[in-house]
DNA sequence: AACATAATTGAGAACCATTCTCAATTATAT
DNA sequence: ATATAATTGAGAATGGTTCTCAATTATGTT
């Protein structure tokens, strides 16, 4: 497969060679399926779609590389509570800015919301240095998510 | 196996009896074991505390006594990202009060905090409304919890 | 107390998302 | 072009959780 230098962006790229990682077809396919394809996607979804522009992929290189992905802060993997992670690209020209998640339990429908996300980002940076302090973790990531009905599945 | 009545207040078995389910040996056992064991049980921890009471307890009555007062709400389920789900008691007789989770991503080790509490607990409320409001939902629960490293692990 | 009935149970099989293994392939620096 | 280590695909293995089903039991009724 031939490679599209630059097709994401040099950001990428740069990122995964700056870990002394390589760049692959398989890398650039799950990149176009997760730029392309929308949000939350589950790993046989990115499996799927990658294998139309890449056949010979592997289900288990997809994990693998949106484990590294993930380790590389370029996506992030969220549960919703169904066994399932899904994934998403994280900040970046890719994404669409911080935000947090609402969650149908019944349908499984995603929401991705940005309201109130600057007090909860507030109070979340204020929450993070006081548990710092006061237990002694260095926090890298939180959780923030609602989960409910939404109006189909409600009524 | 002997039942001894009121051993947990009437409350749960109250519950219990309130949604035509039955008292059994089996939940009885589950009930001891998470009143007495520290919280944030997996399955398997509460499957062998409490063998020791009711040794022909099952594996899987107990995931499906989980689930069961769980879904009464007697019990909250999390996830700490390591497949495995704990579960405490929730809100009520037997709880400390309600709080949120500082989880180490290496040693597990997870530390209820309720410093801020009020104050995520206000946002919460707050974002709660609106997000109900706004999208339609009728929402049931929320996860507020922060990853890291503890002390030991960081170092 | 004995009975009827549906709920509950234990044991093991089944499930299924994810991880592991390993030989073959390939990206990258020289 | 060559050497090297990283990466890959395929399938097996893993492990927490759920399912199946015949046997048991809690509970209300007689
Ligand atoms: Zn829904
Ligand atoms: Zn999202
Ligand atoms: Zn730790
Ligand atoms: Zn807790």
């Amino acid at each position: 497969m031939k490679i599209l230098k630059g097709h994401h962006g040099n950001c990428c790229c740069g990122k995964i060679r700056g870990f002394g990682r390589r760049i692959t077809p398989a890398r650039h396919a799950v990149l176009d399926t997760l730029s392309t394809r929308g949000e939350h996607l589950t790993a046989e979804d990115v499996f799927k779609a990658s294998s139309r522009r890449y056949p010979n992929i592997g289900l288990a290189t997809v994990y693998r590389t949106l484990e590294l992905f993930t380790k590389l802060g370029m996506v992030s993997k969220l549960d919703t509570g169904d066994d399932k992670a899904r994934y998403e690209f994280a900040d970046g020209p890719h994404a669409k800015g911080h935000h947090h998640h609402l969650v149908c339990t019944s349908c499984r429908r995603i929401v991705d919301y940005t309201d109130f996300i600057k007090e909860e980002m507030d109070l979340l940076r204020k929450t993070e240095e006081g548990l710092s302090k006061k237990y002694g973790f260095k926090i890298n990531s939180h959780v923030m998510q609602f989960y409910g009905l939404c109006r189909d599945c409600a009524r």
